[in-house]
DNA sequence: TCAAGTACCGACAAAAATGTAAGCCACCCA
DNA sequence: TGGGTGGCTTACATTTTTGTCGGTACTTGA
């Protein structure tokens, strides 16, 4: 356990930081322009304050977003896009292209388990 | 609902595609050599035979792996790469890049959920 | 006849991810 | 004193995903 098998590609480490159903979105959104937390929610607003908050934290973790508190009067938070980000975002373009390119085959729907993972206008 | 936000990227479709924990695995292994069932049952000790099926299944349904039976005896079935696939698989290349360049950074675990979405040796 | 191999199917259950709803604290305005 | 905003936190419930285990149909070999 724990040991890693010899033919391992790095997809593994990277499904895991922008995996689940709101990453890339707000990794998405982060990277056109720094936003504050209540405008997230503005910019997704399917996604709950509890996923929202969870998310950027984990993302924060992972060094992809960058949370800076402004202690200004109201209280001020903003989430921006680190360099760490930026690179995750890049090597993102080919599969967001491959994406955009051959969505719709069997579209609508793919087999019935479209909402968990990556729905949303990713 | 259902209707797509104007700024949509094409990541949506593809993580459905590649998504969960063990697709990523499999194409990879796929794309390495066509693989019957049972190969790939070894090659992917972890995954149950209801996982590794149902996954093959999805991935033949959004036209990335080929299913063929051979009508021999004993029975075989060999699934392949498609064409479509091998593209998909290109546009995972700088994605497993990165992984694979920062994976080891808050690494050992991310932040405590590690297991269902990806783990193992991608 | 019995065991073993191949490629599955399907009921059920555990685990993980996501959602809901309420509340907190600090501050402003009236 | 009450209400509103901003940025959260927490407990609990639901939905999705994954796992366990047993069974099927066929055939070869002992």
């Amino acid at each position: 356990m724990g040991k890693k098998q010899p033919d391992s590609c790095g997809l593994g480490p990277a499904l895991e930081v922008i995996g689940g159903k709101w990453k890339a979105l707000l990794l998405w959104q982060i990277h056109k322009a720094p936003a504050r937390f209540g405008e997230l929610k503005r910019l997704v607003p399917d996604i709950s304050e509890k996923m929202l908050i969870q998310q950027l934290r984990e993302m924060e973790a992972d060094g992809i977003v960058h949370r800076e508190v402004f202690p200004e009067v109201p209280p001020r938070v903003e989430y921006s896009i680190t360099e760490f980000g930026i690179e995750l975002d890049n090597a993102l373009i080919p599969l967001a292209r491959w994406g955009k390119q051959h969505a719709g085959r069997s579209d609508g729907q793919g087999h019935g388990k479209a909402s968990a993972l990556a729905p949303q206008g990713l």
